[in-house]
RNA sequence: UGGGGGAUAGUUCAACGGCAGAACAGCAGGUUCUGGCCCUGUCGAUCUUGGUUCGAAUCCAGGUCCCCCAGCCA
């Protein structure tokens, strides 16, 4: 009995997802370490975002993965600020990404760190580097330690300040701390091999001078430590046993190793993945920040941006892109995901989860010709057909409705099934209907559909077993409700913007008609209501969701993804 | 002509010396009160040249191509 009890409770709490959890390259790291006791069995990870910037679906992704290592194998992971930089690092960006993180799903309890956290401990660390006589002030130039470091295929030479006495440099660094040097005079650095093949081993430097406040260490300090000098050291302070990255830190791993090794402290396994890049899509901070201050998007959370707030403003639901995530796989190799993965995930999912409601984005009058004036009827709708507990509603009928522009055509051709003159076609959960007579203005343009019902199909089939070849969503004029839309294109032309022509600019291949603002549509009155944040599937157009910009007078909603549309496609193709 | 990493269908990920698979995309059907969902079928790949082996995507050697590194950014 209590066997089969937890078999089931296994069996519905385990998504599909984690079902088909695949055993990459990092997983099998993880449990060959745990097979062979290197940690204990422990799996400890973090999430080390710099506060300079917001969160995109890149971070998404290595989010997933160390929050979702630990949580496979039972671990911990930590979230953690690597707030080396005052120049460039807010408080605002701090509470966004909490926030982010949050959205996605994930939590780090009280394990909420900040590099800065350690800056007593990294500064100590420091001073015995320099008594070991392995970490030296020097005082080149920017340009001179530029020159002196070489080039990728010379090697560099020594700076002429690097056999200092222990106790000159102990002096120095003490100054330093104490505000004696401006900006730029000089710096600590670690003394390793100016030949080094890996530059990054090339006496990096550890200490700068920067004199800024710091958003949490205020004006203790006037030296900060570089990344380089803090990353490495802040895992082994957190007990990190598994150090996941992109790629890129692939060749700092020597000098994470080097400081770790020097410092005689406990040494983290860091593993390398191939970070996320999207068709149709620029992730870079510096191209992101251009998109808001030259007003391409309206910023950061616009619906548009990979940001995301902007994904959640749009509608994409965290389950969605966790699911992505999985699907797209962890490897090394730099490649570029298809957008249209990310999208049938987020369908996927909100194909489970979305009511069903009936929309008209571009209206078309329909006059039932043979309904009373005044009659209206409440027709049965079923809320969810993926989800039998969603129940039904009603849905109010009349004898004046609006249907979609496009699912009437004068003069169809041969693939067209909706509605056209003479033809018959039913309303969703309502009546058959035939188009009797089309009205146009005085320009030709057809402003207005005399249609007449079958009352023998209330509810929407025939009692003679006859055959209609489209259902067509609805909505009672004098019931719908008034509302804004707001459909979103791809916001680039070109899948891979980082593939520019001479003298392009990533901001050419911007979309002019990234943003469609529909002023007036229809809705059904059942969601009158509705919260900002709340989603549904319009029925036969897509996922749409309340945009925050909502009031209760004027509902606005954003269309997260269209639904597949094979008759578009068909369209397309002829 | 330095160092590090990588190369499997259109895309992303599997196959860990033993029948090259999946998902997405595409195409063709079926089903349907959503041209949705679902179902079925189908197209389609081991960078290259040698070698080892009964057998190689996998091991070895050479070549080619791609990505990252010359911040007092992270």
């Amino acid at each position: 009995m209590a066997e089969t009890d937890r078999d089931r409770v296994q069996d519905t709490c385990e998504t599909s997802a984690e079902e088909s959890a695949r055993l990459h390259f990092i997983r099998e790291a993880i449990e060959e370490d745990n097979r062979a006791g290197r940690f204990g069995g422990k799996v400890h990870t973090r999430f080390p975002p710099e506060p300079n910037g917001y969160l995109h679906i890149g971070h998404a992704k290595a989010i997933w993965l160390d929050f979702g290592m630990a949580q496979d194998y039972g671990g911990q992971c930590n979230l953690r600020f690597d707030d080396t930089n005052p120049a460039k690092e807010e408080q605002e960006y701090i509470d966004a990404i909490m926030e982010d993180v949050r959205w996605l799903g994930y939590d780090w309890e009280d394990r909420l760190f900040f590099a800065s956290d350690y800056f007593d401990q990294l500064y100590v660390w420091a001073v015995q580097l320099i008594q070991a006589g392995k970490a030296y002030v020097d005082h080149l130039s920017q340009e001179e330690m530029r020159e002196y470091r070489g080039t990728l295929t010379e090697p560099g030479k020594d700076s002429p300040y690097r056999n200092r006495s222990v106790e000159e440099n102990l002096n120095l660094f003490e100054q330093m701390k104490n505000g004696a040097f401006a900006e730029g005079e000089c710096v600590l650095r670690a003394k390793i091999d100016m030949k080094s093949g890996n530059i990054n081993l090339r006496d990096p430097v550890m200490y700068r001078i920067i004199h800024a406040p710091h958003p949490r260490t205020g004006s203790k300090w006037c030296i900060y430590p570089m990344y380089d000098y803090a990353h490495g050291q802040s895992d082994s302070i957190e007990g990190v046993t598994h150090s996941l990255c992109t790629t890129e830190y692939e060749d700092h791993r020597p000098l994470y190793d080097w400081f770790l090794d020097a410092l005689g402290i406990f040494h983290p396994r860091q593993i390398e993945f191939a970070r996320l890049n999207l068709t149709y899509t620029v992730m870079s901070k510096r191209r992101l920040l251009r998109l808001v201050q030259e007003k391409y998007v309206s910023g950061w959370d616009d619906p548009r941006m990979p940001t995301l707030r902007g994904m959640r403003r749009r509608g994409y639901t965290p389950e969605a892109i966790r699911a992505f995530c999985e699907a797209a796989g962890v490897g090394k190799r730099a490649t570029t995901s298809e957008i249209e993965m990310l999208e049938h995930y987020l369908r996927q999912d909100l194909n489970k989860r979305s009511p069903r409601v009936m929309a008209v984005l571009r209206p078309l009058k329909v006059v039932i010709t043979n309904y009373p004036d005044d009659q209206v009827e409440e027709m049965d709708a079923v809320n969810n057909p993926e989800d039998p507990e969603a129940g039904t509603r009603k849905v109010p009928f009349s004898k004046v409705l609006y249907i979609e522009q496009d699912d009437f055509m004068e003069d169809p051709p041969k693939k067209f099934y909706r509605l056209a003159p003479g033809r018959e076609v039913r309303l969703r959960y309502a009546y058959f209907l035939t188009c009797q007579e089309v009205i146009k203005d005085d320009l030709g343009q057809i402003v207005e559909l005399r249609c007449t019902i079958d009352p023998a199909t209330r509810g929407g089939d025939a009692p003679d077993g006859r055959k209609v070849k489209s259902t067509l969503h609805w909505v009672s004029a004098a019931h719908a409700l008034e509302s804004e839309v707001r459909i979103y294109e791809r916001l680039l032309t070109n899948p891979d913007p980082g593939a520019l022509e001479e003298g392009q600019d990533f901001t050419d291949l911007i979309n002019p008609n990234s943003l469609e603002v529909l002023p007036t549509c229809y809705v059904e009155p059942s969601m009158k209501d509705a919260p900002a944040g709340s989603f549904y599937q319009f029925e036969r157009l897509g996922y749409y969701c309340v945009d925050s910009d909502s009031t209760p007078d004027k509902l606005v909603f954003n269309r997260t993804v269209g639904l597949r549309d094979d008759w578009a496609k068909l369209q397309k193709s002829s």
